[in-house]
Parts: structure tokens; sequence; C-alpha cells
DNA sequence: CTGTTAGCGCTTTCAC
DNA sequence: GTGAAAGCGCTAACAG
């Protein structure tokens, strides 16, 4: 018993009747018929096949989640990225939707995928600036960006606060009476993820007479995290007692080289995150860093998708997730200085 | 320019023709033709849909990847997972496949995934083993089984040598000089791959006369790595100097645990994993772990399972990847005793 | 080498 | 409430 065909069939009635029963109309069907139809169905364990019906209705239950990535690249290597993009699985399947995860930086594979998978909807992650123009003047399919920031107006986004949150990061290090402090970035050419969590990091310092010297932003973890440039950084006059990474795992990583000079954190310097990952518990010390609620994020770009698809001109919508302290063990209470 | 049939008529051939030069049998059609066809495609941007192939054919270029999971648990939080699966979505997509991903522990979700997209193949990550059979009976779709043990024969399968990799940590405790040592499972009981890595070590052990104390085998992580069952069992009189954890992730807990209770690594106590995830770098004390290449069990997985799905009728295949020592930091060589 | 034709399994008017 | 019929976009014989 494999088709709709069959099922209408045996239960004596036409293919229409069955659709509308699968499809829960109940309106156009006596209940007894449904009734009838449904026990067939159970009984048989008949499945719709998702291509005829994507087929009929010019549409299917395929959600796109594109990721930005390398040829090649395995981008679930980074924690962040596995963890969001699975409770966007596990979000979709809530819904009734199918993921189809797609890693590229290609917009050519995008529009193949969108166009030819008759995707309902697209989330995309990750900074596709430049693609984007062209991914926004797609064929009218729903889409939500996420962790990038676009000066194109009219398009659905979720994002975390960076700004805020880079903004607690340098409260917090003032109030706990650092004077001297650095910035790693993972990409702060490339990334407004990163340009918005330095800004916010200044402003917070601010409040406590902080300047960030431009000596200490480093760019990329490259250009900082290695044992001769930290070497240099800490043996300078003003030397940074703490350290603000814009995520936990460049924190990892300043980290690991620190224990490899045998400095000690925090006793003699302190390291933030950003993100609350979970390397963020196991790392030694604890790592005191930003959370954001991936879950929760992931809940959000699902609905918001399922609303633009549910009702196309809707007006594009932009959220901005709060981010919030989680105190570990990462970084010292100075005394109080002058 | 939407269609195949649109781009029939613009070459003013018969969609037959497009069909062929789309789906690269060009030994029907002359090359004159199939340049002109290519242009055109390459012109409009034309892309065919997935959904009507998939009909037409009987058979779509999905292929579902069922990872074990309890209901609404995201998976991905599990970096060994994550990893593989983004291995196995960046071999799909090679090889001209698209990855459907699932989370579940319910046969009935796998069923209607298999046979509502008409799948090609899957992929199975997990000890599917009380719905194997079920599974195993299914509509003739290729499937590969991975990380999981079977007495069914007839099923391709993929693992680890999780004997030889159980075998190399006890030699290695051995050779270090430990003469008492712990083990500590995932879920001894339901996994079999914790059992035959704990059958390895001690047959590992055994090479140097050790014998692990059953006290001292811990079936899961819950009853080992708390800070009382640790101390008591260092406390004893044959205290293990080392533990071997069934994963890295296991390991890490006990870390943990350790450093909370201010016992030094590996000075007071040594510990080995199994995996060689990222995490087991960024550990303090890196950590000594046996090593799987997890590029290369998914490459081999999706070799195997395309190859089952180009020749139905192929014998089943079982593939065991070697592992190998990491040898890190966490280890204490002990002064050989008597 | 190329075209014709008959579906694949489902949805969707539109009649009844 | 229910059914008949016309496709959705493509592939797969089979003719020519």
């Amino acid at each position: 018993m494999k088709t709709l065909k069959e099922i209408a069939q045996a239960a004596g009635v036409s293919m229409a009747t069955v659709s509308n029963v699968i499809n829960g109309n109940y309106s156009r069907v006596s209940s007894d018929t449904v009734e009838r139809i449904q026990a067939i169905i159970q009984a048989t364990g008949y499945v719709p096949n998702q291509a005829a019906r994507s087929l009929a209705q010019r549409e299917s239950y395929v959600i796109a989640i594109i990721v930005q990535a390398s040829e090649g690249e395995n981008i679930f290597r980074n924690p962040y990225t596995a963890e969001y993009v699975g409770a966007l699985t596990v979000e979709l399947y809530r819904k009734g939707y199918y993921p189809l995860i797609r890693f590229t930086d290609d917009f050519q594979e995008v529009e193949s995928d969108l166009r030819g998978w008759n995707v309902a909807g697209a989330i995309f992650n990750g900074s596709f600036s430049k693609q984007l123009q062209r991914i926004h003047s797609l064929p009218s399919i729903p889409t939500v960006f996420t962790d990038c920031y676009f000066r194109i107006p009219g398009i659905n986004h979720v994002g975390v606060d960076d700004d805020a949150g880079g903004q607690m990061a340098g409260e917090y290090l003032g109030q706990m009476g650092h004077r001297q402090v650095a910035f790693i970035a993972n990409y702060l050419e490339d990334s407004e993820v990163d340009q918005h969590r330095l800004q916010g990091f200044k402003a917070g310092l601010k409040k406590y007479g902080i300047q960030l010297l431009e000596e200490n932003i480093f760019p990329t973890p490259l250009t900082a995290v290695d044992e001769v440039l930290v070497g240099k950084t800490l043996s300078k006059a003003n030397a940074p007692s703490a350290f603000f990474c814009t995520s936990d795992r460049v924190a990892v990583q300043l980290m690991q080289t620190l224990h490899k000079m045998h400095i000690k954190i925090p006793e003699q310097v302190s390291v933030m995150g950003f993100d609350n990952l979970p390397i963020a518990e196991i790392t030694y010390p604890p790592l005191t860093t930003l959370a954001q609620d991936i879950s929760q994020k992931a809940h959000l770009v699902v609905d918001m998708l399922v609303r633009h698809i549910r009702q196309k001109e809707l007006p594009p919508e932009r959220t901005l997730l709060g981010v919030w302290m989680v105190e570990r063990e990462s970084v010292k209470q100075l005394l109080s200085e002058k």
C-alpha cells in the first residue's frame, strides 16, 4: 500500500478526499470518512510522497540552512555553528519542515538549492555581505539572516546584541579593577560582529575612564595568540592585565598559549570570552564569558521564518537577542588602584 | 526561464534531448546540440526541479542521515557527532547527493523520512539495536550503519577498532608504569562501543600483568565523576593512578572534577580519553587520547553507500577503521616498580 | 541522433 | 460532501 490512489481505492473514495484528509481539510469531508481513511492510513503505514506533493504544490516543506564556509570545510568543527544548526534542525522538525543543510560560500550553489528544491524558505548564517544583494533579489522566497550586519534594509534578521555584550565585558573588567586591557578579534576587518563587540567594549571601558590602546587591539587570533607576541605584549610597561576575546574559541586559544608560557590564569592574566559554549565550562580555569541562548535564537529564527512563509508580504523584522554575563573563574579581582 | 520545456523550446529541440544533456547522456546527443543547450542553460541559469526528477525516477538524490537522539535533543552539542555529520555532509555534496539530517530515536519517523523522500540511501549513527530489525526490513534502500555493533549479519557497517584502541590504552598505561587503573564508560550497559573498549583495555593491561578491578570499572560518568566518588576511589589502599575514559568528553568531565578537588593532573592522577576531539587539545593539561580520523570515516561511509546505491545486490561490507595514540600531557610516567 | 508519449504521486479547481 | 480531470516538471521507453 504505497500511494494515495491505493488508499483511495481501499476506502472506496476518490483521491481528492484522501488528499483532503491527509492535509487536514476536514471541513470538506464527513467525519465518518475522515475516520475511516485515517484508520486505513494507520493500518497500512502509508506515507505521502514528498516529491509529488512538492511538485503539485509548487513548494516543498524544505528549509535551506545555508552556512558560510569555504570549499570543503567542515564548519561543524566550530562548536557554535554546530550547536546552532542543531537547534535549528530540532525546531524545524517540530514545525513540520525539513532542513536542507548546505555549507558554502558560493552564490551559484545557494541559488540552485533554493530553486531546485523549491524551498519554502531559507536561513542564512554568516556574513554573506557580498552575495547578499543577489540572494535578496532571488525568487520571492522568505529568508532570515543571522549573525550578520547589513546596510540593506528589508531583510529579516536575528542577531545578538554584540554592542551590549561588549559593553558588559568592558564594564565588568573595569569594575574588577583592570585598567590596562586588550581585545582579540576573530577577524576584525571582515566581521561586523567583531566590530560591534569591540565598539561596545570600548564604551564599557569608558565608564571607568579606561582607554583601549590601539596596540592592544588584535584583529585576528593569528596576530595575537602566539607565544612571542603574547610575551611581547605582557612585558610592556603598561601591559594589559586582562584580555577580552570575541569568542570562547579565541579565548581558549589564548589560554592554551598562556598555559604553555606558564602564565597563571587569572592570577597573572585575566581572560574573557563570548558565547558561553560548552567549552567555556571545561577550560581551566572555567571561562568567564557572555552568554547567548542558542536554542532561543533558533526558536526565534524559525518562528520568524514560518511567519513570513505563511504570510508573504509581511514587513521585514529585526530582532536582537540579549546576552548576559556568566561569571566563572578566569577574571581576577584586582586591588583597586589610585 | 524556469522549466526544461522552456529550454527545449528555446533550443528548438525536444524535452528528451534537453534531459539527456542535463543528465550527461552525451552519447545520445550530437555535440553541436549539447553545446547549444548547455549555453542556453548557462545563460538562463536554469536549475532542474528536484521534486520532478525524483518523482519521475522514483528515487531522489537525498541521503538520510539518522542520528540517534532523544526527543527534542540537540545532539550537535556533542562535538563528535557534530563533526562526523559535518564531514558526511561535505562528502555527500561532493558526490552530488543532498543530506537529510534527522535526530531521532523513533522508528516511525525514520520510516516516513525514508519513504516519503524516496531517499537513495541512509546512514545511521548510534546504537539502533532495537529498531534495527525493522529498519533492515525496510524497502530495499541501501544503508550504512556506523558506530554500533550488531549481531545481525547482512548489514553494511563502518566502525572504529574499539578493541584495538582499548588495548593500546592498556598497554600504554602499563608501559608508563601504572599498575592500578580505572575505566570510566559512557554507558557500559547499552553501548557495545564501550564494552569493546573495555575489553581491549583489559587485554592491553594483561600484557603487563595488570588486572582491572571490578570496583574500578565505572559504567557511566554519573557513577564515577562526582567529587565524593572520586575521593573515595582515590583514597583506597590500592587507589588507581590512572583513568582510561571511553571518550574525551568523559575525560574532560573527570578532569574538571579533579581540578575542583585540586588534584594535579598528571602528577597525582593520569587521564586518558578516546576520540581525539578538538577539545582534547585545549584541556589542561592537553589530553592523551586515541585518535580516529573522522573525515576518513565519513569518506569511507559515503563511498560504501554510493557503491551500494549504484549496484544493489552487492554483498554487505564491514570496515573497521584504525586508531592511533596521540600522546599529550595527561599521563605521567611513573617510576618503574618492583 | 532526435522526438513522442506516457506516466511518477499528489493537489486542485470545478462540477455534481 | 465527494469525484473527475488536468496538470506540476521531469524521465524513460520506444519510434523514427
